[in-house]
DNA sequence: GCAGCCGCTTGATCTGGATCAACAATTGCC
DNA sequence: GGCAATTGTTGATCCAGATCAAGCGGCTGC
C-alpha cells in the first residue's frame, strides 16, 4: 500500500533514514528537527496531523509527578495525529535521530484530501498500521517478561531500521538506553542487565552504537509479539 | 460533539445501558450480543467497522501459549476498527454485558459517508476519542502501580457507567475479577487483594454486582490518569 | 435441602525487577 | 590530549506482585 519500506530499494542506501520520499510531497509545513529536539503536543486547541518523513521519533508523555514515558516510537511513513494523546498527559514528539515532519492543519488537509484521494487512502492506511503496531505495544507491556519486552523492541527497531545479510541483521540503535527503559517500562539497571545476558548468549551484539542480530530467528523466537508485528511491517510494504 | 452521555439524560435511567441511540441509527448490519458472547477479529480479509450501540465490550487477544489478555473496554458510542488489532493477535470482542453492534464493511460506509458528512464526522470523533483512551491505558499499564491501576479502571468504569449524587458515584460493575486482573495485567489473586484493601479504607464498596464510590474526589486522588479519563470523558458530551 | 461448582478471598512463600551504591566507559569540551 | 560530565554496567539488597494452596460463600441443579 505505502511506499515505506527500506529493503525495495538498493543495498547500497542508508539504513537510517532510508526514505525520504515515504509520502508523496504534498507540502503541508515542513518542520526539520535536530537530535533531542522536541515539538510540543500539548495545550494546542487546534490539533493536527504530522507525517514523519525522515528519521525517528519518539512519543512522551510525562505528568507532573511521575517518571517520563516513552508512549511510542514513530518511523518514517508514519502520521501522527495530535489527538492521540489528551491534552493533560503533557505530551510531546522528541527526535530520537535528526528528523523531517510535515505538519498539517486540519482544514488544509481537508482541502487536499477532497483533491487527491489517494493521498487521503495513505494517510488512513498509515494510521491503521500506527494503531495496530500500538496495539502490540500495549500488549507486550502488559503480558511481557522484562526479557520479552526487549525481544519485541528490538524486533520492532531491526524491522524499520535494519538490513537483512542472509539470517543476520543489523541497525543503527536511534535511542538511548534511558529511553528504551522508558520504551519498556523497565528500569536503566535492568534493561542494562537484561542486554548483557543477551550479549553474552550471543544474541545481540553491539558497538558504537550500531547493533547486529546474527540470527535473526532466534530474537524472533524470544519475542512473543515478534510475528505479529513482521506481518504487519510486510502488509506496509507494495504488495505487488 | 457525541451525545454518548449518560448524565444527560434524567436521573431515572438505568446506567447501564444508558443510551440506545449513541449514534443516530444509520443502519448497517445489527448484531444483538448476549453476555459472554465472542465475536472473532481475525481471519477476517475484509475489514470492517462496528459501533456500540448498548452494552459494554472487551476486545480481547489470545496469543497460543499466553494467558488472555483484555486489551480494552468499548462503551456504548465507541466505534472499533477491525484493523486495530493484527491478525495474528487472535483478537475477539466479547460482551461483558448483553450488547448491540451495529456493523459496517468499509464500501457500505464509504457510501454513508458520502451523503452523510455528519455520519462521518461522529464515527471520526468517536475514533479520536477512543485513541486517547487507549493511550491513557498504555500509560498507565506501564507507569502505575497495582493499586494505581485499578483506581484508573474505576475511574473509566465510573466516568461511563456510573450516575453521580453528591461527590458519590455508584455503577454496576460488568467485568468479573479475573476480566479485570486481564485488563489491568494483575493477576486475580493480587486484584483481590488490592480491592479488599480498597474497601477496608473506605474508598469503595461493593455488593450483589453494584459498587458505589462514596467519595469520587478520594478515588480521584488514587488515580494518576484520573484527571486526563476526566477531561476526555467531558470532550465527548455536547458542549452546549 | 443438600451436593457440587465456580468465583472470590486470604494466607504463606517465592521471585523478577526496582532501588541504592559504586564504578567503568563514552562523549563532549577546552 | 586530558578532564568533566554524562551514560552505561554491575553488585547487594529489597519489595510488589506472582504463585501455590486452602477455605468460603453463593448459585445451580437434582
Amino acid at each position: 500500500m505505502s511506499d515505506r519500506s527500506p529493503q525495495s530499494m538498493s543495498a547500497t542506501a542508508r539504513s537510517q533514514n532510508p526514505d525520504s520520499t515515504a509520502h508523496a510531497v504534498i507540502p503541508g509545513v515542513l518542520l526539520p528537527l535536530r537530535k533531542q529536539q522536541r515539538v510540543l503536543l500539548t495545550q494546542k486547541p487546534a490539533d493536527h496531523i504530522v507525517l514523519v518523513m525522515t528519521g525517528v521519533l519518539m512519543v512522551e508523555a510525562r505528568l507532573p509527578e511521575r517518571d517520563r514515558q516513552v508512549l511510542e516510537i514513530l518511523f518514517p511513513g508514519d502520521a501522527y495525529h495530535t489527538q492521540d494523546a489528551p491534552g493533560l498527559l503533557g505530551a510531546s514528539l522528541i527526535a530520537a535521530t535528526p528528523a523531517e515532519l510535515q505538519r498539517y492543519r486540519p482544514e488544509a488537509l481537508e482541502a487536499i484530501e477532497r483533491s487527491n484521494p489517494e493521498f487521503r487512502r495513505r494517510l488512513e492506511s498509515a494510521m491503521a498500521h500506527r494503531s495496530a503496531r500500538r496495539t502490540l505495544h500495549l500488549a507486550s507491556m502488559s503480558g511481557a517478561s522484562g526479557e520479552e519486552r526487549l525481544a519485541d523492541f528490538l524486533v520492532e527497531i531491526g524491522l524499520h531500521l535494519g538490513r537483512q545479510v542472509q539470517g543476520s541483521r543489523s541497525f543503527d540503535m536511534p535511542l538511548s538506553r534511558e529511553e528504551i527503559a522508558d520504551y519498556l517500562a523497565l528500569n536503566p539497571d535492568t534493561l542494562s542487565r537484561i542486554f548483557s545476558r543477551m550479549k553474552s548468549s550471543g544474541v545481540i551484539s553491539i558497538s558504537r552504537g550500531r547493533a547486529t542480530v546474527p540470527d535473526w530467528p532466534a530474537l524472533m523466537r524470544l519475542s512473543p509479539f515478534g510475528a505479529a508485528q513482521t506481518e504487519l511491517y510486510e502488509q506496509t510494504r507494495v504488495p505487488a
